[in-house]
DNA sequence: CGCGAACTTGATATTTGTCAACTAAGGTGG
DNA sequence: CCACCTTAGTTGACAAATATCAAGTTCGCG
């Protein structure tokens, strides 16, 4: 049952670029990541309108936070990937405004409140490692925002997969410039604010600029330097660059 | 000096509805909002990059946080309202990833990392309204994205007005169904994603639907139902509520 | 092998952007 | 108070991006 090696667990493996932690850190994550359980894909973890009961970690697979209007048409918010936490603010929040969905299948923790409490009080690294993460998490959340108000279809596809990469590769996720995704071009499509069909249409550009290769569920980048040129990638806004050293707590 | 009526500190008359302050809340929170400057209409704050030194609050006017692209287009990612801050978060953000601007002339507040830790140590419930002011900020930020991903123009324009109109409201700045709005066509369009052509144009539509006027910086809306209706708007993600009961701290 | 989900394609409609010109409004100096 | 000047708003014609519809095709899997 014991990890490993760090890359095993998504949650240390991503937490240790936010802050530095200690042995008695990652042992305590480790213990939170054993009590995981399978979930189909497409199932709904908890909806917009619920509230709470605790917060969740994603360990493995893909899954989203999205919100689903009227007419039926959802808009993916977030993609979640190994080692993505949310709605840990759970003190402040009474009722979900959106909804935690798995795309693939997924491996989960459910986190209770008093675990929250009990890292606030005895792990204060790792309390400043989530911090940055939500911190990080909303930065990404206005990127998106940016690329669906000024960014073509292309570009904002183009830039969606090179952060994928960046951010699948702070976990271990990514084998150089390749990675699975698990993502049917409709749920690309719900992420995008696009159709299906011109999703379908935008990739097949990407491929025949040779930029990318999307096949069985596989994301292969083949020319990333002029994949981040086209998007107008810049990886600052995911605050990867190494665990900040002003740690005077 | 003295402020004569809560609502003459939007700041306080907004975190009023994320917990119940205490006497002294309010007086270090009329005491902050004291050193107050004005700011000239776009005036660049913080740029996109820079190492933020304290955190912003705004008494009044109208200010973004917003992204400027390589090519010179730029997106609003939020507009900042009187009793709004931003980053108070400061401590884990080494860099900033956006920039904060103002749009009109602004009244605003300078908040040095020292009174965050102040409020933090002395102040528990304003730290409280506070992280609720971050999620509100947050989940704003999500329903802009589900605008400008699944909503057409006209739709997303209705529902930015609807949730200015509560948001005002929040504050004692909203008149009825009616507010000032300094912001020109071009502005609205940055935070739509459209063009300045076509903000003109739905605007004209919504005029023309008797659902809006908008003459001389003020709007004021003519049927709120019809134009919820029409937005798809429910204030939900607003968390706007009334104070959580669930103070137990 | 067959079935359903995912993907692909073409034709067409709709939405939105771009360009260029024009009009209206507000502010300032003479 | 007016002349002027800049900024904001408006309009029309057109182009480009994206959605929709409908019909295939391919793929994975039981």
């Amino acid at each position: 049952m014991a990890q490993k090696h760090d890359f095993d667990s998504p949650l240390i493996a991503k937490l240790e670029h936010g802050a530095n932690l200690t042995p008695a850190d990652r042992a305590r994550l480790r213990e939170i990541a054993g009590a995981s359980r399978k979930v189909d894909p497409r199932t709904t973890l908890i909806r917009d309108g619920e509230e709470p009961r605790g917060a969740y970690l994603v360990l493995d697979g893909i899954a989203c936070r999205c919100k689903v209007l009227q007419n039926g048409s959802r808009q993916i918010l977030a993609y979640l990937l190994p080692g993505d936490t949310c709605h840990l603010d759970l003190k402040s929040l009474r009722e979900m405004d959106h909804s935690i969905s798995t795309i693939s299948e997924c491996t989960i923790v459910d986190i209770p409140r008093d675990v929250i409490d009990d890292l606030a009080l005895h792990h204060p690294h790792i309390m400043r490692a989530l911090q940055w993460s939500a911190l990080a998490d909303e930065s990404t959340l206005r990127e998106w925002l940016v690329g669906m108000g000024r960014r073509n279809a292309v570009n904002q596809m183009a830039h969606l997969f090179c952060e994928l990469l960046i951010r699948l590769r702070a976990i271990g996720h990514a084998l150089e410039d390749s990675y699975d995704l698990p993502l049917t071009q409709e749920e690309l499509g719900d992420a995008l604010g696009l159709s299906v069909v011109h999703v379908n249409r935008i990739l097949q550009a990407l491929r025949q600029e040779r930029l990318v290769s999307f096949k069985g569920r596989r994301l292969t980048i083949l020319d990333f330097e002029r994949l981040k040129e086209r998007a107008g990638f810049n990886p600052n806004y995911l605050h990867l660059t190494s665990p900040l050293q002003a740690a005077r707590t």
